[in-house]
Formats: C-alpha cells, sequence, structure tokens
DNA sequence: AATGAATGAGGGTTCATTCAT
DNA sequence: GATGAATGAACCCTCATTCAT
C-alpha cells in the first residue's frame, strides 16, 4: 500500500469514525454532513468521493459495529470453557448484553431494529472478511452433540427475542433493570433452543 | 358540543387521518407539514394549533393505531370461543399479525420499536378511554384456571418476541414467510407463558 | 362609571401592564400580541377593540412611562426646599437619573432615543391630563430671580445631554459608572444653564 | 489574493452595500434577508456564509459607516488650518453633522444611540486599519497647547450632546432646525472642553 | 484526489389580523 | 363588547449537492 492510498484510507476512517461519533451523541438527523466533514478535518466534496450520503455511511457504520459486537462475543467464547449449546449461545447473547449496558449510545444506535438485519447484511455486502459471524454462529451448532432442526430459524428467535427484549430492558428498564429481567430471558432462550433440539 | 367544538374536532381528525395517509405512503422523513395541510384542506397554522410538530403527531398515530390493533384483536376474542390462556393469547397475536399482513403500510409505520411502548404509554397518557388494552390482558390472565408468576415480565417477552419477529418475518420472509414461521413462534411463545404457569 | 365601563377599563389596563412587563423583560421584538393577551387574561381580538396594533400600544406606554418620570421628580422638587434654577433642573435630572439606576428595564424600554419626544408628544396627543411636565418645567424657569434666553432650547439641550449620556453611563459604565460620571454631568448642565442666563 | 478570494469579497461587499441601500429605504425591520440577497444577485445561502443574520450585518455596518463618518472628517480637519482644540474638535462636530444633514438616510439608520458605541466598538473589534477615529481624537488633544483632565469624558460628553441633539435638530427641525440650534450647540461644545482644561 | 464557495429548493414556524359566534 | 379558531403570507434558516479550481 503506497502512500497516497494510505492517506485515503485516513480519510475515510477519519469520516467513518466522526459520522459515528456524531451519530452517537447528536442523533443521526441532527448530524449534518457539514458536521462530519468539519470535525473530521475534510472537505465536504470528500465525503462524496467515499460515501453515497447520509444514509450510506450509517448503514456502513452499523453493520461494521453489529459485526465487531458479534465477533468480540465470538472470541471471547473460545476463550472461556463453556459447554453445551445453551450455554454457549447465552453466553455470546450475555457479551453483547454486557458491552451494551456499558455503551449506551452504542446501543441506542444499532437499537434493536438493526441487529439481525446488519447480522444477515453481513452475507450480502462482501464486506465479510474472515470474521463472518454468521457462520461462526452456525459452527457452534454443528459442533454440538446434540442434533437441531431449523438452525436458521432458532438463531433468528433467538437473536429477535434478546435483542428486542433487551433493548427496553436496558434502555426504559422495563419491565424489570436488565439484570433482574436477564433470568427470564435466558430461561426463555433455552426453552427456545431445547425446542429445537432433535431428541436421538 | 356547540358547532365550534364539533368544527375543532373535524379539523383535528383531518389533520390525524391525512397525516398517517401520507407517513404510511411517503415516509415520516419525506412527509412535511405542508404536504399534509394541504391534503387535508387546512391552512398551515392549523396544523400548530394542535400538534407541536411532526414528531408529536407521530407519536399520538402510533399510540392510537396499536391501541387500535389490541382493541379490535381483543374484541374478536370475546366473540370466539377460546379456552386457556396461551390460546388466548396467542389468538389475540394472530389477530394483530393477520391484520398487519393484510396492512403492511401500517407495520410498517408502528414498526416494532414501538409496538410495546406505545401500549405501555396508554397508562401514562389520559388517553384510555374504556378500550384500555393492558388491563384487557392482566384481566386475560387472571380469569385463568392456573396462575401466573411475574405477569409483567411474560407479557412484555412475547409481546417483544412476536413484534421483533414477526416484524422480519411479515416484511422481509425472513427466515421465513410469516405463515410458515408462525408454528415456531407460536410454539415459542407457548413454552415462554407455560414456564410463568404456577403449578398447584 | 357604569359597572360595563369599568370592566372596559380594567381589560384596557390589563393590556396595558401586561405589555409593559413583557416589552420590558423579553423585548418589542420578541413580544407577540398572544403573548400579550394570553397574559392579561382576554381574547386576542378584544387587544385590537383598544390598540391599533404593537407599537401602539408602545408609544402610548412610553408616553405614559415618561410622563410619570418627569412627575414624579416634579412632585419631590415641590417636597424638597431647592433654591436656584439650576440646582432645581438638576434636582430634577438627578431623581431621574436615581429612578432609572434602580429600573434598568425601565431605561432600557424608553431608551435615551425617546425621553424628549416622549416628553414633547405629550403636548400633542392630548393625554396631558393636568400634570403637564413640560408647562410645569417652564414654570420653574420664570419663577426664577434671573431671567433666562431661549428656553426651549436649553431644555432642550439639558435633557438631551443627561437622556443619552445618561443612557449610556448606567447601562454601560461607560466611560464611567453613572455616580462617578455625574460630577461631569452636572457641571456641563450648570454651564449649558449659565449660559442661557440674561445678566441684567 | 487569487480569483476565488476576490469572487468572497465581491459578494460579501455587495451584500454588505444592498443591505445598506435596503436598511436606509424601507427600514430593518421591513428587510427581509430574501430582499437582500435577490437585490444583491447571490443565493440565500450565501448571505450566512458570510453573516449570522440579519442584525449581525447590521452592526457591522453601523460601525462601518460610523467610521467613514469619523475619518472623513479627520481628514478634512488636516486640509483644513484650524487651531485650537475646541475649534478643532468643533470643526469634525460640525463637518459630520454637515454630511448627515444631506443624508438623512444615514443619519436615521446609524440613529443618535450608536454613535458613541460603534466608535468604541472601533478598538475591541479588530477592524481598525489605520483610520482609528478614536486614536486620533487622543492625539488632537495631546498636540494641543493646553492640558486637559479626564479626556475620556471630555470626548464622551461632547459626542453623546452632539449626536443626540443634532439628531433631533436635524431630523424634527425640533427646538429649532439645525442651522440656528448650531450656534447654542457649539457654544455648549466650547464650555465643557473648557471645563476639562487644566489651568497652568 | 481534494477542495470549499456557492447554490436554492425546501421545511418549519410565527403571528398579525379577521370574522362568525 | 368579547371571543378565539382559523388563516396564510411572510420569513428564517438548513443543508445536500455541485463544480470550478
Amino acid at each position: 500500500m503506497g502512500k497516497v492510498d494510505e492517506k485515503k484510507k485516513r480519510k475515510k476512517e477519519a469520516l467513518f469514525n466522526t459520522a459515528y461519533d456524531l451519530f452517537t451523541t447528536k442523533g443521526i438527523n441532527s448530524t449534518a454532513i457539514s458536521d462530519i466533514v468539519e470535525k473530521a478535518g475534510v472537505a465536504k466534496g470528500t465525503f462524496y468521493l467515499y460515501f453515497k450520503d447520509k444514509y450510506d455511511i450509517r448503514n456502513k457504520l452499523i453493520v461494521h459495529k453489529t459485526q465487531e459486537l458479534f465477533s468480540a462475543a465470538g472470541d471471547a467464547l473460545e476463550r472461556a470453557d463453556i459447554h453445551g449449546l445453551d450455554n454457549k449461545l447465552i453466553f455470546i447473547i450475555d457479551h453483547i448484553i454486557n458491552t451494551l449496558v456499558d455503551n449506551k449510545p452504542l446501543l441506542n444506535f444499532i437499537s434493536k431494529n438493526l441487529v439481525m438485519g446488519a447480522l444477515r447484511s453481513t452475507f450480502l455486502t462482501g464486506e465479510h472478511s474472515g470474521n463472518d459471524s454468521y457462520e461462526r454462529f452456525l459452527s457452534l451448532v454443528e459442533q454440538d452433540e446434540h442434533e437441531y432442526k431449523d438452525v436458521d430459524v432458532m438463531l433468528f428467535t433467538i437473536v429477535e427475542l434478546a435483542g428486542s427484549a433487551g433493548y427496553n430492558s436496558i434502555l426504559y428498564e422495563e419491565p424489570l433493570p436488565i439484570e433482574h429481567y436477564k433470568p427470564f430471558l435466558y430461561r426463555s432462550l433455552r426453552l427456545i433452543i431445547e425446542s429445537h433440539r432433535v431428541e436421538s
């Protein structure tokens, strides 16, 4: 990579990081492209060299941040000594929830709508460079001692429930603060996982 | 109610209905207040007599439409001959899902984020005029032959899962079209309900 | 005065007083007629029964407040034991300055532009009901043991200098706080008065 | 200075001059920003590139026009053969009054309130480019054969009296047309100047 | 590739004034 | 006389996008 390419990449990354900072602090609607370029220290026209518009950079950020989240959880799982698919999946969910509890702006930004969508979009966009979260999920299922039916459905259901319920519980403490809600959530997740297990 | 009050109400309702039409067809961001008043046939200033801004009318619409949804489902339940809390709750969820399948603009509008929030906000705002959805839910639980623990948590979990998963399934047919996903969803809901049942 | 007339007068006075409050606290430009009528507790249309527009009520207020100022100073002079035209005029100026030091919103409202104009407008409008400030000034001159030339010019010059310089000195403490500026101001006023004295 | 900078300056000046024309003919309250940009032949957004709002451009205009006024009077003084501080100061005042008599819109625009304030603000803002009016005043005092006490106070008093009285006399011919009032005014100014002279 | 001045459509909001009740 | 809902012109200001340099 030449010096020019490096400079190019630096500009793009500056825009990326600055946009994230502003989106999480001021909200997307209140963030103007001029805010982003000003804070990033580049010219207005430069923005359009790398991104189509505000929503383009937002979508790319959501995908990126979601991948980071799942990827870090997956890495932590590998370092831990957890057995059983249900325990592993709940470990991942718990890791993500804990991260988001400490980072509410991030939670607000990706918001529950988009978790699964972003995860899925990993496949559609060509951006999965080795840390393909969804495949990692699937391999967890395959490695388990039990067999599972309709794995796609199972993973979808788990992520939707955890994402949607976790969002409200963390941000609004409704119906309970997340620490008190976790036992209920994880019990539900276990039941859902079990219901997909093929009895042999 | 005098003639003037009647006229006032007509204006407010014209704005309310027109805003809903435009929000669902063009989206909120692309709907200008001038669009609303023009189509509603009132002057621009009139809008500000009844609503603070675009987001005010949007929030009131979400609450209103969500209430309608739950209210209609509750009415249908009363006319049907359904026994058992699990069957009743699933009947309600199913009724709402079927309504939204036939009315995707509405689904898009209220979106999964807001279902439960809107439902809860029913209590906070003074807008529950007899058709108080949440209390109706609670009375279903009370009337059941079984007893249930942590009812708030149960209802929250059910609504979040159904809302979040239903949203994706209906709109994007992911991971399955809603008709194929329903069995999985309702099985999960049943498990969650059962897990709150107090064994006597 | 019948009950109806009394009620009428009360409404007009409520508007008058409320307008003054709002003009001095929020400024004239930022005060809407709707603000005035709301705070005064009357209907919007009622405003137009008594005043032509915002500037009509403002002008009437300036005249009224300026008259009050001079009238109170004249009354105080009568109660005091002051001799010599120069001492008397400076007593009046000093009384007004002291009042305005304690009431900066009033100073800001009438502002230096308008002091003399308002004083003069007393004659033009038919509103001088016995407390005619300008005539009172003139009679002070006549009663003095000395004779004066070009009395109109003298009074004008005095009021302009005191008003204009006092305004800056009180509000901005420029070039000195008013208490330090007073000796200079009063020395200048004395010189101007003396210069109009006819040596006999 | 590059081509771009030149173009920038031209735009800013076009706005500046057009705003002055409109403010003096229509008044500030009745001049909309859209009027200014339209007449200046630039886009609306361009206005906001150079000025914060209507009051920003107004303030800058007042400072600018006041400086011009004092600067021209100072230049004329240098070309004239006048001796004695009192004569010099009165020459300057007279020059300004004569200019304003011929240019009543300008008088109305800067109005008596703002003369001294604008003059003083010359120091605060960094806009004094060689033609620093206030310092010029001071050097006149220093060069005089007599010594003066409290020079700040003296200059302030002179400018306030001349500004305030001149304003009314020119615009309303009250209490006398300016040509008839001048002798009185200048007599008063002389007395004030003398009163600051240190007898040696 | 990078810049940033210029654009101008577009949207939100205010508010003096009217007039039917 | 008094009301206050309704009006809609007027205005401010933002900001995505372009394009000459």
